[in-house]
Order: structure tokens, then sequence, then C-alpha cells
DNA sequence: TACCCGTGGAG
DNA sequence: TCTCCAAGGGT
């Protein structure tokens, strides 16, 4: 690991910012000017040991992956760990390679692909923004301000596309950023307030050499070294800049605001199921798993909290129960299983009837296929 | 601003 | 088992 001291900040801050005028009118300008490129410097030496391989990333130094590829993969990885992305970042890619081959699919396909990873909205984000870049001629933009502008970009993600795949400096903000600088700085304010200044904060110190990697170096370090609980902080390259590794407690930093209790819902999904087929429906396309295929249900998303489910309206029993928990409530959904043979009513339901053996690939979201491998293990109905 | 929006792994 | 929370964005 390359350590960085004083006497070498001014040296440092040469190879980091060589087109930037030196910050010398003040001590204490020059001193915070002197701790800001000697982080980079520092971060960047052992990122170049420390690197995570991931699919969509390129090694340390080299030229980065085409900029679609970058984009994929920062949607993906919205609130989302490498883990969960990299198989569904495979089958993306495979299945479309391009900007212009995404902007051309079938969307009930690409929600399809996107079931299980989470955050819907992404996926409809998604597509939109791949038929927006192919209708102006398949390129990106580079600058800050078109890649803000495109759905489903905010700022995070804007700046990550333009430091990564396009070499710009720009200010990379997520929580493992929040996270090392808030202790970097011991940042007492609550976050919901300190992120305002996080920003201007983060560019100061992103050099303008290798931007995108001392981005992806400050997220690698979030996510092994500036850990949640228990930070590694005697293995960390940033050690000597950090007033709250100084302050002997950096755990305590970012600090934020109690989190409110989830509430409890209740409802029912309805299987209804005749020989080796299941109904299934798609659900609107905005709110809660939207545009996504489902089983029927109650609208239990659309009731208030506490109320009980409507009585079932026929012949039918309680199969079991999924435990689900969704980010900001949990739901008790009881599987009503149809034990009628009103088949003409049935027949006039909206949806349409899938064979048991194509159910694990219909696309459903991860509640709803649980309930459908339930249903299916309750024996073939007739 | 505050809330809505999934899922699974870590501890 | 249960709490926390992740490469956030939209409204």
């Amino acid at each position: 690991m390359r350590q960085i001291w004083p006497g070498q900040a001014e040296q440092v801050y040469r190879v980091c910012f060589p087109s930037r005028v030196r910050p010398c009118h003040s001590r204490r300008v020059r001193a915070s000017g002197e701790r800001d490129a000697a982080i980079p410097a520092a971060l960047l030496a052992w990122y170049d040991l420390h690197a995570r391989k991931l699919p969509w990333r390129a090694p340390p130094g080299l030229p980065p992956p085409d900029p679609y590829s970058v984009w994929l993969s920062e949607i993906m990885l919205q609130q989302t760990t490498t883990a969960a992305v990299a198989p569904y970042f495979a089958a993306f890619t495979a299945r479309w390679p391009t900007v212009e081959t995404l902007a051309a699919a079938d969307e009930a396909e690409v929600m399809a692909a996107w079931a299980g990873l989470g955050y819907y909205a992404r996926a409809r984000n998604l597509i939109a923004c791949a038929r927006a870049v192919a209708a102006g001629g398949g390129h990106f933009p580079r600058m800050l301000e078109g890649l803000r502008a495109l759905p489903g970009l905010g700022a995070y993600t804007a700046a990550a596309v333009a430091a990564i795949a396009f070499g710009e400096r720009a200010a990379v903000v997520d929580a493992n950023v929040e996270r090392v600088v808030t202790r970097l700085d011991a940042i007492a304010v609550p976050l919901p307030l300190a992120r305002k200044t996080l920003p201007a904060r983060v560019l100061a110190m992103t050099p303008e050499v290798r931007p995108g990697d001392f981005a992806q170096a400050m997220m690698d370090l979030g996510a092994a070294v500036c850990t949640v609980r228990r930070p590694r902080c005697l293995a960390c390259p940033l050690a000597a800049f950090c007033a709250g590794f100084r302050e002997g407690d950096s755990e305590r930093y970012p600090v934020k605001p109690p989190k409110p209790d989830k509430p409890a819902r209740t409802g029912h999904a309805y299987w209804i199921a005749r020989g080796d087929q299941a109904l299934l429906v798609t659900r609107p396309g905005t709110g809660l798993l939207g545009g996504m295929r489902a089983l029927p249900d109650d609208g239990w998303n659309a009731r208030t909290d506490g109320a009980l489910p409507p009585p079932l309206p026929g012949p039918w029993r309680i199969g079991g129960t999924i435990q689900h928990s969704f980010t900001h409530f949990s739901l008790s959904l009881h599987l009503a299983v149809y034990s009628g043979s009103d088949w003409a009513s049935v027949a006039a339901l909206p949806g349409a009837w899938w064979p048991f053996g194509q159910i694990e690939s219909a696309g459903l979201p991860t509640l709803f296929l649980k309930a459908a491998r339930l249903g299916m293990a309750q024996g073939e109905t007739e």
C-alpha cells in the first residue's frame, strides 16, 4: 500500500490537478487543498491494487467499457448489490447487446427479464431512456446536463456515467461516498441536511485524471473498508486524512435520523387453476410492482393500513400465507385457492392462462413467484 | 420535502 | 430471527 505524507502533497497535487492553479493565498486554504489532492492519489494507488473485478468494469487505468454497458449497469446497481446485478447484467447484454436493440425490444419482454431485481420503475425508465438515446442516433450524451435529462438518471447516475464512461470530472455521490466523506470530514450534521454540501466536497477531491476510477475507488473503499459497521480503518489508505478515525469513532458517521417503523398489511392473491394452467394478470403500469405480471389480488396495496381484506367472493380455501417485506410496509399475503367449478364465469375474467411449466419464467416479481409456487404445490384442480 | 418504490445478504 | 441497508429516482 502506498502511503502519502504531507511533504508529498504538493507534488501529488500537480499530478492530480495538472491544469489547476495551486491555491496558496493562505495557509489554511493550501492545507485544505493539499489534503483534497492527497486523497485521490492515495485512493487511486489503493484502487490499483484492490479494485473489485466486475463484469461491467474495466481494470484500473484502462479505457472504460462502452457507454451502454456503463449506463445499464448503473441503472441496475441503484439500491442493488453487485451480486444481485451480475446475472441480470449478463442476461441483458447477451439478449440486447446495444442500446438500439434494447430500444427495439418488446416492453413486456424487458419487464419480464427485469423480474426479481426490484424497483420496477427502473425497467420502465430503462426502456424510455434507450428509446430516447436510439432516437437521437444511438449515442449517450457525454456531459452531465444531457445525461441528467434522460429518464431514470438522477444526480448520481448522470455523474457516474459521465465520469466512468466519458472521463468527465463529475461529483459521484452515492451511499458509499456519503459514508466515506462524512467520516473523512467528521460531519456531525444529520445526512438529510449534510447531503447538500457533499457534492461540492466530493468534486473538490475528484482528480482531473481518472475521475471514473476515482469514483469507483470510493465505492470499492466503502464496500470493502469503510463499511457501515466495523470499518477496517487500520487497512484504510485514507486513515491519515480521516477526521472520524482521528476521533476514534468513525462508525458514528454518517449521522442518520431514525426510521419510521413499517406498518403491516394483509391481503389475498387468487390462485385460479384448471388442469395444469393458472390465471395471471398484468398489473397497472405505475405504482407498486407496476407493469409486472402477477396473480390477481384483492387490492391490498390500495387499502388503508390496518384494513382487513374483503370477504372472499365465492368458493375459496386458503392454501397458505406468504410473508413479504417491502421497503415501507410488510405484507401477509394469503393465497386464496379457487375450489369452485364455475368455469364459464372464470373464463370471463381478465388475464391469461399460463401452463405451470412456464410460470417460473413468466416474469413474476418475487412476491408473486413465491405465491405461484405455493399455488402449484396445491396440486392440479379440476 | 417526504413519501413511494423490491429484494436479498450481512450481522 | 430480525434489523439494517445497498452504485437512487420520481413525484
